[in-house]
DNA sequence: GTCTGGCAGGGGAAAAACCCTGTGGGCCAA
DNA sequence: TTGGCCCACAGGGTTTTTCCCCTGCCAGAC
């Protein structure tokens, strides 16, 4: 009997697209394909409806590939999630394997190295690719002590100084003396290692706290 | 006979995951793939590799779509594109049709739609979403007028303005003084109507001049 | 010739960046 | 209870950078 598998993308052609290729394939199936993260679980109260595997795309509304992960774990162990996604952020790596993922494929794989890891994660329950091998490992010697937290109030500043707004203004809107903003601002190049606004902007873009 | 199609998207697994679909279509098949722009056109010298249609991604390495689209309007009219992207940016999708492209399609679409684009595209020369009708229509009240054009050097500060570098250093690197870079500044102050550094590096990541 | 556009400078006001000090409230432990 | 400590907040004062206005040179285009 063929093994199921369920596609989770946003994006109606590539799931659809993606489940061509899967069915192309002489082991495997597609069950059915979803929108988002939300549907799949919905889908998931028929046991009927339980996969052995899940094509999870990671960026996707509603319910991303890393929440939905994280609730497959814990409520249906026994379905195997592979994540596909453009990402290679290694931060976004790492959270999908923590959430549980069994394997991470970047989009630009080749056919036949898709058919590779479906046919692995059934057999030894998990497949990784060299990149993602590598993340693993740097994550290692990584010194990853450095978790910087940023509070509430220093991400709400960090947003208005990714605007055109002066530091005045800024202290305005929060409202705080400017030399409390200046407080903020110093703090923040500390602990970031900036030398001045540019690197702020430039940090909050890369860490998603401002969406330009 | 069927029509021909060639896709062209730098994610080897969406590449032929759409190409798996075309080939399902009774009136189409895939000719080949190619991972980018430039492969494309190295492709095309060979007349025996001219298709019907080109299914072009816009976000590409090395020859991004719209440049390859603008080429191929030049050279091999006859060769219809449809543009295919997740890009639902209005400049975006109106720089495609400039470019000459015959359509634009979400990569969202269902397969029936895909299929009717290429139907279309071979019967009537061209198709377009609602979506994408209504952001033509929108274009023509929409003041387009303004239309900022960047000069090369402008571009080449901009990139280093989105980085810890103080002016004189930008200076130093561009072998300006910095009064010049004070000019280039203020220049792209007026025209994009900017007050400070920060908007000016919000500015560039928007319309990726430079990406984080 | 004139005109435009890239380049460069002087001078000055404003903002940003870098010092160091101080207050008052919460918290913890002697 | 009290003294010590941390922390958000705020002020004084200084240097550096940014921002703005106005002028001038020179080469290549018209």
């Amino acid at each position: 009997m063929k093994h199921s598998v369920v596609v989770v993308d946003d994006h109606n052609l590539l799931s659809q697209a993606i489940g061509e290729l899967v069915n192309s394939f002489d082991e495997f199936h597609v069950l059915y394909t979803c929108k988002n993260g939300q549907e799949l679980l919905d889908k998931l109260q028929n046991p009927a409806n339980i996969p052995n595997i899940v094509l999870m795309d990671v960026n996707m509304p509603i319910l991303n590939g890393i929440e939905t992960t994280e609730h497959l774990y814990q409520n249906f162990p026994q379905v195997k999630v592979l994540a596909l996604s453009i990402e290679e952020d290694e931060k976004v790596i790492l959270k999908m394997l923590r959430s549980g993922a069994k394997g991470y494929l970047m989009k630009d794989v080749k056919k036949t190295e898709l058919h590779n890891a479906l046919l692995e994660v059934m057999e030894k329950g998990f497949y990784h690719t060299n990149t993602v091998t590598k993340v693993l490992v740097d994550s290692l010697s990584h010194n990853d002590g450095d978790v910087v937290t940023l509070k509430d109030r220093e991400i709400e500043f960090i947003k208005l100084a990714c605007t055109e707004m002066t530091y005045r203004e800024i202290a305005d809107k929060m409202f705080l003396s400017p030399k409390t903003i200046e407080g903020y601002r110093n703090a923040l190049f500390e602990k970031l290692n900036l030398r001045n606004r540019t690197g702020l902007v430039i940090y909050a873009i890369k860490n998603k706290i401002f969406t330009p």
